[in-house]
DNA sequence: TACATTTAAATGTCTGGCAATTGAAAACGG
DNA sequence: CCGTTTTCAATTGCCAGACATTTAAATGTA
């Protein structure tokens, strides 16, 4: 933790940095209590709103956990799988939304993504990965059932596979790529065709997984990658046709 | 954006979470600029610097941007890949060095990932991708380069493998798992005839990704995790035979 | 018009203080 | 001596008001 600071403004941004760096490089582990606000705030030579703000920043990362009371303070936080990921999802999720992904590559990811786990769930699947998958089958077969309700289940289906595999990263990195897709194909109408089609690409994968025949599983998860995009290019081509009829005027400068 | 809060306390947490909700829901688009500090605390009815602290969890997520000035105040950050990425090799990186993964959980996963791309970076690599490739198996060649370089390298060649196949988001997720990796392969010594061996791999990997031949180099990515997983084994082994160098006999109830 | 000056709005920061919480020490009663 | 209650001190959470700094727009002037 260093206690000289850039005389070019940002204070907060630097005394985060300096305390983030502190916790990366393993000089403060885990549970260790920080200075209070008060010294930091001497320590730094700034006043205790600012070593405040440096400490939400970090709280916002989870880095750092604050207690109130007398034996209270910052503790540096043991980061969690969950909090990880549900800064992953995010994240993704915005990225998706706001950098204009396409369709296809956020799918081609996905699928190549969670082919990557195809081979050990396959391996190590217990029954209740397999009873996980069967349910949301039968949850996705379901009469009337809504849109967002089967993209849900979907997505359920496939956490389902990637955790059979039995690797935590494994199921972090998936779990970013799948949710992060739900807005997007929550976008694609999905006809009961179209549903029969996927539960039945579902069925094969439950199955090869199930007989542990991981070839199987693969081409069945590429075949239903190629259909899921090309249900998406359907979807993305009826936006376009809806939206076309008017011409907008670009931004101006 | 709401304006009520919960009396039970942490109202910078509760503001920041109804402002993240706004950019998530797509209420506020990027580049919109937020209220003023001002307008924000009379609106939420809280003080000046507690919606600056707000303002302040936000920004670590690069959520929002701040500017000074007549026309400043907090704009909606577009996101972006490497402000993502680098937070999750951060979180990564700490998730690995803090949550006691086993190197081999996060070798597999880093291996499983990488074989995801392989099929991809056949068809498409690029000459620049091959010549990356290329310059990182002769740096690694060199004569007297310590550890840390050489394991720069190594993620060096994976990222290029992972860039050739052209799916940003793949690389994404891709650089997350192998970055965060490097500390824990830091530790590793890799004697001659290991690195001999790594770059015999990589010199097969990269003349099927040449040949668009994915099977072959599917089948030398496993070979090296597999290697690399050993090497990992018999440092770990190293290390605890040294820090407990008296009592060879493990507990013997 | 072109350039210099002023002004207003906004963030960044500081000072000083009060309220709420919470563990621990001190006081008290048996 | 032990258990309970009270008090207390440390610490975070929050607020009001103020000043400094930055930036662009408005204004004035040649």
């Amino acid at each position: 933790m260093r206690t000289d600071l850039n005389a070019e403004g940002d204070f907060s941004a630097q005394i985060a940095a300096s305390i983030r760096d502190a916790i990366v490089s393993g000089k403060l582990m885990v549970d260790a209590r920080l200075p209070s606000e008060a010294e930091l705030a001497e320590t730094f030579g700034v006043s205790r709103p600012t070593v405040r703000e440096a400490l939400k920043r970090l709280a916002a990362q989870s880095l750092i956990r604050t207690q109130r009371g007398a034996t209270g303070g910052a503790f540096v936080n043991r980061v969690s799988f969950d909090e990880v990921q549900s800064s992953l999802i995010t994240s993704s999720t915005l990225l998706l939304s706001m950098n204009a992904i396409d369709f296809e590559t956020a799918c081609e990811a996905r699928y190549a993504l969670e082919r990557s786990c195809v081979q050990l769930a396959a391996e190590r699947r217990a029954p209740d990965h397999l009873a996980a998958m069967r349910a949301e089958i039968a949850r996705q077969a379901t009469d009337g059932l809504p849109d967002t309700s089967f993209c849900a289940s979907d997505v359920a289906f496939h956490r389902a596979l990637v955790d059979a595999a039995g690797n935590p990263i494994l199921s972090l990195h998936l779990a970013g790529a799948v949710e992060a897709m739900q807005p997007l194909m929550n976008m694609v109408t999905f006809r009961a065709r179209s549903r029969q089609k996927i539960i039945g690409f579902h069925v094969r994968i439950a199955d090869a997984i199930e007989a542990r025949d991981a070839p199987s599983a693969e081409a069945a998860l590429s075949e239903l990658a190629s259909y899921t995009a090309l249900l998406g290019g359907e979807a993305r081509a009826l936006r376009t046709a809806a939206s076309a009829p008017v011409a907008q005027s670009p931004k101006r400068a």
